[in-house]
DNA sequence: ACGATACGAGACGGTTCCGTATCGAAAAGA
DNA sequence: TCTTTTCGATACGGAACCGTCTCGTATCGT
């Protein structure tokens, strides 16, 4: 082939991202599955990872969305764009797959840190919109950056992982949990 | 034995949830582990359930706290304690086994409709004290109830399943949860 | 004291997956 | 074109569990 970058690499890690967002989940999958599914033999998978764990980690690489860039308006526009990105991949499989992670994350220290440097850079950002705001006078001056952060990605998260509230709509929440975390639910 | 009730259940029920505080996962689960760590023949566990999904069933509602009660004094109050019982369970290995059951909620309808009759009884009760709150002026009357329990649950969940903001602290996090949503990011 | 019952232990055949090894066909390089 | 890799497929022994079944023992009601 011309194609120079290996085909079977990509076969073997499309299918195994198709096996997970079909309902596999992380233990149940089998490379012997993986293989069949890619058309390849074991072999050739053992080949290039020493075994589920390394094969795994790459796929999920390529799950990672991009970091949204904010557009820098409004604090409150920016705040809209960063929570709606909470949670969303550019792969439409990642929404399958995500929920799977959890019970992972939690497993081993090791994961946990992998799985903080993954979100670190999105959490930077949106601290850094939050700083902003404070600066100028969007936001209140004595505001908790962390607990902010919480109060804005932990709804949506939550809601995009297991439906928590099944009467929210996806679409406008965003907005909704901005607007609402940024207003309070005193009277003014 | 004096001790009517069965010590042959409670020792397969208990070791159940041994197993999975330990990091067991659901799959990965065997009735021939639960049988040897329970000391018991595998034919008692399969002459009492027909399989590991009963099993699993019988044990995790062992792991269902009790609704709480709210005092009823402040809606401020009253929240902060609902929030607080957001995730937290009697049992202290259902920190460890919630997270693994995220997966199983999100693969089939059935799953997810059992997750929310159990957790429904405790969100009506925050429904409840959010529309007292509006109806005294507590809280403003143009409300979205369901939007706001989103605001209020999110956060603490998250924290509770997988730690998502290192720095924070789960013990006053529920004070700070309330009164920043109650207060809003913006200056006053 | 004795028969009925429930128990633990574990053997059993069957299934699935592991990671390795082999082999003929196809590709790539010289 | 001929050699050298790389590939797919598949066989293999070993391991873990499945759900069933059979032991010999302990417990219990009467």
């Amino acid at each position: 082939m011309s194609d120079m970058t290996s085909t079977a690499d990509e076969a073997i890690i499309e299918a195994t991202l198709d096996l997970l967002a079909e309902g596999s989940t992380i233990e149940t999958l089998s490379i012997e599955a993986i293989a069949a599914r890619a058309g390849v033999g074991k072999a050739t998978i053992y080949r290039r990872w020493p075994g589920k764990e390394a094969l795994l980690l790459d796929a999920l690489r390529r799950l990672k969305g991009i970091v949204p860039q904010p557009a820098g308006h409004s604090v409150r526009d920016d705040l809209v764009q960063l929570v709606g990105a909470v949670g969303r991949h550019i792969d439409p499989r990642a929404a399958k797959i995500m929920p799977c992670l959890v019970p992972e994350v939690n497993r081993s220290p090791e994961n946990y840190r992998l799985y903080q440097t993954i979100i670190e850079p999105r959490r930077h950002l949106m601290r850094e919109v939050l700083r902003r705001g404070v600066r100028s006078g969007e936001l209140r001056a004595d505001l908790d950056v962390e607990v902010a952060m919480a109060l804005l990605t932990g709804p949506m998260l939550m809601q995009r992982m297991l439906r928590w509230h099944p009467e929210l709509d996806e679409r406008v929440l965003p907005e909704r949990i901005v607007d609402g975390v940024l207003e309070g639910m005193r009277p003014r």
